[in-house]
DNA sequence: CCCGTTGGGTTAGGGGTTGC
DNA sequence: GCAACCCCTAACCCAACGGG
């Protein structure tokens, strides 16, 4: 890959002092996840990216020790078009948060919560664009969190057989780049079972990029913005997303009002709150503990699941007696709150 | 021949959403 | 309120095997 041309980008970070790249990176679920992939020992992240024709292209994201910039190294051309380098820019930006509003929720933020602060903690990694996001969001429902990295493997994979582009500075990594809306609604269920055992999840993805292919589903009236106002989520009907992924989306775009509750919740609302929850049967959280929990997190609004989230990276990293930057790829299946059960086997 | 180890096969349980 | 959706893995059981 160093033989091959590339061309820097450069992201000024003057405006967000509060930013590092690995706290901004490595706090979510989703940098484990294909194609993302991020370096501990160099603090670097690579993954591909799109030109604005929506060419996939290698890029390598670092900050350089001691500057407040961030280098993006696109791989493929020794010159970009300004569109090409405004679309890579506004991706790097949307993952890491990178926008004036977005600062403005991290120091709001961080007004309520100290210990966040102290820790750096605030801008929650995200996607590159929406529809990855919300994609990713199908994949961790109703699995163990091994199968979601290896269906976002599987995506990558399947992006790449199939739309790997002739041209020769197209996408250069081992795997793919993750399917975009347009390119995920051609696969057919077949071809995704025939990969990763997708199950139902086959349907649901694909679903999902045909909505948003033929704008039924209009995911961009769903990403916070400057104006604020915030968009009707019961509009936002997906197939396979109830409640927990609805949050989880809505964390993503931004609005951090409602804690998206799974089993993980209910384990850390025991060992961190006290909350005894008699074991919840298959299926719907009752009312009665989704407002108990949202209560504990009260003091926090708007950021109740920034706070909630904080909580869960602190005891991930207790566990596993390191941070999350510092973790390998074949370490990521065991972030999950049973790794102290699971430890104790080897 | 007996006993402990290994392996393969089976079973149980875990996980969020949907639709009845 | 509950079963069905689909897959993974841990736990279990039992048979075959090897060493004493």
């Amino acid at each position: 890959m160093e033989t091959l041309p590339s061309y820097n980008c450069i992201i000024h970070l003057e405006k967000f002092p509060t930013f590092t790249i690995e706290k901004a990176m490595c706090n979510h679920g989703f940098f484990m996840m294909a194609p993302n992939c991020w370096e501990p020992s160099t603090k670097s992240f690579s993954r591909p990216l799109r030109l604005a024709d929506s060419t996939s292209v290698m890029t390598f994201i670092s900050q350089p020790p001691g500057k407040d910039h961030l280098v993006i190294k696109v791989y493929g051309a020794s010159i970009l078009w300004l569109k090409d380098e405004l679309a890579i820019q506004s991706q790097v930006k949307r993952m890491l948060r990178l926008s004036d509003m977005d600062e403005q929720d991290v120091r709001d933020f961080h007004k309520l919560h100290p210990e966040a602060e102290a820790k750096g903690f605030g801008r929650l990694f995200r996607s590159p664009t929406l529809f990855e996001d919300v994609a990713k969001s199908l994949l961790l429902r109703f699995c163990p969190w091994k199968t979601s990295l290896d269906l976002a493997k599987a995506l990558c994979f399947l992006q790449y057989k199939k739309f790997k582009s002739k041209r020769k500075r197209a996408n250069i990594s081992s795997y793919g780049d993750f399917p975009n809306a347009e390119e995920l609604a051609s696969f057919s269920e077949k071809e995704l079972k025939g990969k990763g055992n997708f199950g139902y999840r086959a349907r649901e993805l694909i679903m999902l990029a045909k909505q948003v292919v033929d704008g039924e589903i209009y995911l961009s009236k769903f990403e916070k913005d400057h104006i604020g106002t915030e968009p009707n989520w019961s509009k936002l009907k997906i197939n396979g997303a109830g409640p927990f992924t609805i949050k989880t989306i809505m964390m993503c775009a931004g609005y951090y009002s409602y804690i998206p509750i799974d089993s993980e919740t209910m384990r850390h609302m025991d060992e961190f709150h006290g909350l005894k929850v008699h074991k919840r049967k298959r299926g719907s959280i009752n009312l009665q503990i989704r407002d108990k929990i949202q209560q504990i997190y009260k003091r926090y609004d708007p950021f109740q699941s920034l706070a909630y989230w904080f909580e869960l990276v602190n005891s991930y990293e207790t566990e596993l007696g390191k941070e999350l930057s510092e973790l390998l790829p074949s370490e990521y299946h065991h972030v999950t709150g049973n790794y102290e059960k699971e430890k104790k086997k080897f």
